[in-house]
Order: C-alpha cells, then sequence, then structure tokens
RNA sequence: GCGCCCGUAGCUCAGGGGAUAGAGCAUCGGUUUCCUAAACCGAGGGUCGCAGGUUCAAAUCCUGCCGGGCGUACCA
C-alpha cells in the first residue's frame, strides 16, 4: 500500500463537500519533514481558509475532527499558522508489516491496470568503444525497465544501435587502409577498436576545422590535407554502404557481430539486457515510402533540394531526406515509431538520451503526432551531460576525441580492482582491532569486487538527479562510503549475518510473521520507512528518476542503523521482541535488497 | 540572435510553494565486555547568483539582470 496515496484519498474525502476542486487540496499532504510534527503533514488548511475567508485554524480543527481516521491515525493535532501533523497509529504499523513480511512483491499490489511501456536506451553507436557517457543511458534505463516491471507494467526494452552511420565507414575506410590481417584473425573485436581510434584521429583535425575554422592553426598544412582526404574517404565509404555496394554491405555484414561483442561483453557485466536489437539499419528500407507519405499527407515539402518538415514559430525545418538523398535520423525514428506501434501498440515509449537532444524529440514527437500517432505517451527521459575537468579547472563535455575518454571497460575494471583493494584494507584494519573476519575463498572475495564495484559505479550515477551534468571523477564515481551502493550492501551484509549468528531461517518469520512490537523509537522509525517503499517507488516512476530510491534507500538504512545500533536482537530481552526485531531485520533485508535490484545493482550474503 | 537548462555549505550534490534549508565528502571531537567499525554519535560551516513581483507562506512560481552550459538546415 502506498501511505501517502491512501492518506491523500482520505483528505480528498474530507474536503469534497467543501470546495469544488478536492483533488488539489488532497495534494497538499505530505510527508512530515520533521519527525516531530508526526508521519506525514497536510497543508491545505491554510489556503483552503483563504478561499473559505475564515481562520486557518479554524479550518484545520474541523478538517482533522472531520477526517475519516480509518483506524490508521492517531487524532490529528494542527500546529502553527494551520498545519494538521499526521501520526500513523503503532497497532496498524505493526498489522501492516506483519502483512508485509507474508507478502510476496513485500505487499506490492500489480498496478491494475498495466500499461505497455517501450523503453530504448543504451542505443550505443555499434564501431566505437563505450565510454563514460553511455553509462547514464544504459543504467538508467535498465533501472527504468525493472522499476516498471516489478510495479506490474508491460515492458518492451529496445536497444536502438547506431549501426548505419558514418562510424561503419570508418571502419570500412579503416579495414581498407590499415587492417593487420593477423591481428583481425586473431581477435577481430579489438581490431575494431583499433581501426575505429586510427581513423579517429585521422580525420580528426579536419572535422574540427569544419566545426570551427579558426581551429586549423592548430595543424600543419600537410596534417590537414591528408585528413581531409581521410575524411572524404570515409563519407565516401558511407555513402557507398547506404547505396547498397556489395562489398562495403558484405564487409558491414561481417563487421557487426564484432562491434557488438565489444559492447555485449559490458551489458553482461553490468547486467544489462533487451528484448530487442533493432538499430538503425533495420529500418533502411522503410525510409523511402516513410518519406513519400509525409510528403503525400502535406506534413513535408521540399526546400532547398532537401526534404524538410516546417513548423510555424520554429526557426529551422526538420529535415527528412537530406540534398544529397540521405535519410537522417529524424526518418529513422519516425519508421522506429511506426513499426513499434505496429508491433507493440505501447501506452507509452521512453527515449533515455542525453539532454541535447531535447530539440531533436521535441520535434520528432511533434511530426509524429501530425503524422497521427497522437494518443501515445511519447517521453524523452533526458539526463544531463558527464564532463570532463580540464587543466584549467573549467569543465566541459566529454568529447569523442582520441584518448580524451575514460572507456567503460576500464572504469568497471578499475572499480573493481578498488573494491578489492578496499576489501583487503578493511580486513587488516578489522584483524588489528581484533575482529573477527569472514573466512572467504579467493574465488567469493572475487565475487564480492565484482559486486561492489559495478554497484558503486551504478549507484554513482543513479543517485544523482537525472537531470543535472556532473563531472566525471574517479574518487567519486568508485566511491564506497555515504551515501553509496556499498553503504546498503553493508547494512544488507550485517543484517544477514544476524540470522546466520543466531542460526534463525528467515522463512519461517515469513509464513507465520510474529506481530511487530514497536515500542521504541528506532523500531517504529524503522517501521514507518518500511512501510514507505512503494510510496518511493511510485514517486520514482512518476517521475522517472530513479535517484528517488536511492535516496529512499539511503533514509532507509540510516534508520536501520539507528535501530542496529540501539536494539539488540539476538540478545533481544524477551523472546517476543527478538520474534518481532528478526521480523524487522528480515524486512529490511528483503527492502533493501529489492531497492537494489530495481536500481540493478547485487547484493552478497557476507563481505 | 533565438530556444532550453543550470547557479544552494570549502568540494560534490539533494530539495523545486509551507514550520528552524538538507546529505555525502573534507575538517574537528567522541563511540567497541553487545548481532560485521566498509558502522555510529556530535561540532563548526549557507544573505539558496542579484534585483523586483505574485502569495497568508518563495530556495521553490513570474519578470528583468549577471554568470555558465547545451542546442540551433544536410553527423547521429
Amino acid at each position: 500500500m502506498n501511505l501517502l496515496t491512501h492518506l491523500q484519498r482520505l483528505f480528498h474525502g474530507a474536503v469534497e463537500g467543501i470546495v469544488a476542486d478536492p483533488a488539489r487540496y488532497a495534494a497538499m499532504v505530505k510527508p512530515a519533514q520533521d519527525a516531530r510534527f508526526g508521519d506525514y503533514q497536510a497543508n491545505c488548511a491554510m489556503s483552503l481558509a483563504k478561499q473559505l475567508r475564515q481562520k486557518p485554524r479554524d479550518v484545520a480543527e474541523r478538517l482533522a475532527a472531520s477526517l475519516d481516521l480509518s483506524g490508521m491515525l492517531e487524532k490529528p493535532e494542527v500546529a502553527g499558522p494551520g498545519f494538521i501533523n499526521l501520526r500513523l497509529r503503532t497497532d496498524w504499523l505493526a498489522a501492516q508489516l506483519q502483512r508485509m513480511a507474508a507478502a510476496d512483491r513485500l505487499a506490492i499490489e500489480p498496478v491494475q491496470p498495466p500499461r505497455t511501456y517501450v523503453i530504448d536506451y543504451s542505443s550505443p553507436n555499434v564501431a566505437k568503444p563505450m565510454h563514460v557517457g553511455h553509462l547514464r543511458s544504459t543504467i538508467i534505463g535498465d533501472a527504468l525497465a525493472r522499476l516498471l516491471r516489478f510495479l506490474g507494467h508491460k515492458v518492451i526494452a529496445d536497444n536502438h544501435l547506431g549501426d548505419w552511420g558514418t562510424q561503419f565507414g570508418m571502419l570500412l575506410y579503416g579495414y581498407k587502409h590499415h587492417r593487420d590481417e593477423e591481428a583481425l584473425r586473431s581477435d577481430p573485436v579489438r581490431e575494431m577498436v583499433r581501426l575505429y581510434l586510427l581513423v579517429r584521429r585521422e580525420i580528426d583535425p579536419a572535422e574540427k576545422v569544419e566545426e570551427e575554422p579558426g581551429n586549423a592553426k592548430d595543424y600543419s598544412e600537410a596534417d590537414l590535407t591528408r585528413s581531409r582526404e581521410a575524411l572524404a574517404a570515409v563519407r565516401s565509404e558511407t555513402a557507398k554502404l547506404h547505396a547498397g555496394d556489395e562489398e562495403n554491405l558484405a564487409l558491414w555484414r561481417q563487421f557487426m557481430p564484432w562491434c557488438y561483442a565489444e559492447i555485449e561483453a559490458i551489458y553482461r557485466r553490468l547486467d544489462v539486457h533487451f528484448d530487442h536489437t533493432f538499430g538503425e539499419s533495420f529500418y533502411q528500407p522503410m525510409l523511402v515510402g516513410l518519406v513519400d507519405d509525409l510528403l503525400a499527407r502535406g506534413i513535408a515539402r521540399p526546400s532547398e533540394g532537401a526534404i524538410a518538415v516546417f513548423v510555424e514559430g520554429e526557426e529551422t525545418p526538420t529535415l527528412v531526406r537530406y540534398r544529397n538523398g540521405a535519410y537522417t535520423y529524424t526518418t529513422t525514428d519516425l519508421a522506429t515509431i511506426r513499426y513499434r506501434m505496429e508491433q507493440w501498440h505501447p501506452d507509452a515509449s521512453l527515449y533515455v538520451v542525453g539532454t541535447p537532444q531535447e530539440m531533436h524529440f521535441r520535434r520528432l514527437f511533434g511530426i509524429a503526432r501530425r503524422w497521427g500517432y497522437d494518443t501515445i505517451e511519447l517521453e524523452h527521459i533526458k539526463f544531463g551531460s558527464v564532463l570532463e575537468r580540464l587543466p584549467n579547472g573549467k569543465t566541459e563535455m566529454f568529447r569523442t576525441r582520441a584518448g580524451r575518454v575514460v572507456e567503460l571497460g576500464a572504469l568497471l575494471d578499475e572499480a573493481v580492482v578498488r573494491a578489492a583493494q578496499q576489501y583487503e584494507q578493511t580486513r587488516a584494519d578489522r584483524l588489528e582491532r581484533g575482529e573477527e573476519v569472514p573466512q572467504l575463498s579467493q574465488q567469493e572475495e572475487q565475487q564480492i569486487a565484482e559486486v561492489v564495484g559495478l554497484g558503486a559505479v551504478k549507484y554513482a550515477d543513479l543517485c544523482q538527479n537525472r537531470t543535472s551534468d556532473y563531472v566525471f571523477d574517479w574518487d567519486k564515481m568508485l566511491a564506497m562510503d555515504g551515501n553509496t551502493a556499498t553503504y546498503m550492501q553493508y547494512a544488507y551484509v550485517r543484517n544477514r549475518g544476524i540470522f546466520r549468528r543466531g542460526n534463525v531461517d528467515p522463512a519461517a518469520l515469513r509464513s507465520d510473521p510474529p506481530r511487530p512490537i514497536l515500542d521504541t523509537p528506532h523500531e517504529r522509525a524503522l517501521a514507518v520507512q518500511l512501510l514507505r517503499f512503494h510510496e518511493a517507488l511510485d514517486a520514482a516512476v512518476a517521475d522517472y528518476k530513479p535517484n528517488l530510491i536511492t535516496a529512499y534507500l539511503w533514509d532507509l538504512s540510516k534508520a536501520y542503523s539507528g535501530f542496529f545500533d540501539n536494539c539488540p536482537v539476538l540478545k533481544a530481552p524477551t523472546p517476543e521482541l527478538r520474534q518481532s526485531r528478526l521480523l524487522l531485520c528480515d524486512l529490511t533485508a528483503r527492502v533493501i535488497q529489492r531497492g537494489l535490484d530495481l536500481l540493478g545493482i547485487r547484493t552478497v550474503e557476507r563481505m
């Protein structure tokens, strides 16, 4: 049960007879911002009083008195200028926890009716190595997919690979001029990466000068000439591929699996999965007819040799075909929308793509609606850029210039190495203090390092507000103290340790849960926090913001720490209290594990 | 030029109409006869970029300004 929406419903009922727009006032029920004010607070009396031309405190008193407490709430208190402070009844909390313990899925019922979501995430360019910038789309998209599925929706995860662009022209050119036959035989995947980076460096000067002619001063005449020739050759290879050139097409078919293998290894490691990986190439056959259709319906029209969609008030049009006959990514995206609608009839389609593409999606969605897809929820789940700190102290977006990006594989390796080192350090510190240290096999240690290291990387990204940019920083990305996955994983481990030490089987607590006793503030606070899990998930999905889950887990872990430090479990004063506390522990473990799982982060039993 | 986003503690960032603005890191101090100290408790530190406005109530909404970023017809 989502406590907040439940309370809002109660207030909706209380306000219904008084005003015309009860929902507005019901929405003013919020979690209390200070524990002294109770668990929740209703802030509607003040504005209600204004409208009714009455005293705020009088309105609050009357509202409080008329509220259906439904066995859930203590008598509300009116405070300050007219806040209504709500406190959940302890016996009600206990009953809910008991229910939660016995229920599958922590008493979170699947939504009715479920919706069908297409989520488009990760979507890397296949020919180039993935770098930190790709992490966000991949991880945020995966988390949203997991969350929506858990809540009961149907999710189709589609990885819209960039498998048809200039980067393949680069590979074709690189293959034809620089290939190393031996390397190609022994490790084609690495050879693809090498060729990409090589050509990248080769054409970089020419591209930079095209962007900004002033950059020409950075290069010698000869270098620039060579670079321009290479760039022209790359473009010609791309054009030949797109025109159906047999040789290039055959090479493309050969390269694709090699390139994808590189990416797939990272997905496997990150435990990220897709239902489909239709790349851009998949949609190419549909583009001619699509543009004809846009022309026929008067949505697009020829302009300066290209075919463009104009929108009143917009300075520039959106091109769906370039003068040279090539189709644009808008065209491919439109084909994708049509294909998805015909195949899956989704209620919503989410695009987890960086903020810089905001305008593209605004225009794309506008055209799609004019084209007839006007009932589906099309949503750009935008996220901020990963920035790099320059030597002069300023920050700027990572450019895909050779050598300047942090490759994702290297980041993940580093994370795991650091986790292993951290573990060694911690173990040594514990031994020095004369503490017990879990005896772990080499293999187990490696497994822990993997889970902790990758968890750190994912959590560092997910706990930020999606829309903020952030400056990449190894230490921050791999941090393992404070509000991090490691903290959560450790809370889980300590929790499981109790069951191991006490030789208690949690299954018994679930099949026949005792009624918890919530007499201390620590136990009560933990109970409330546990019951707010559903609320946190709903909030996260409402804004498509995974950081609301991490914020919740952090609060939960803090509540658990307070409980852990103050309430002995195995040595509880009475058997009843022991059982009650074991139940709280088990629920906490389940919520942490589930919460992390929804973020794509794993747990271990010992560390 | 136009459009969108951002400016909150030393640093990194939450919060995006409600009570005394929060966290992590860093700094300083404390905690282990007790279930894993990768933990816990405490302290210092902020005119929420500036100026107006709306509101019973503004870090939050509106306008202007300053500073920064991104995007803006043939890369995706």
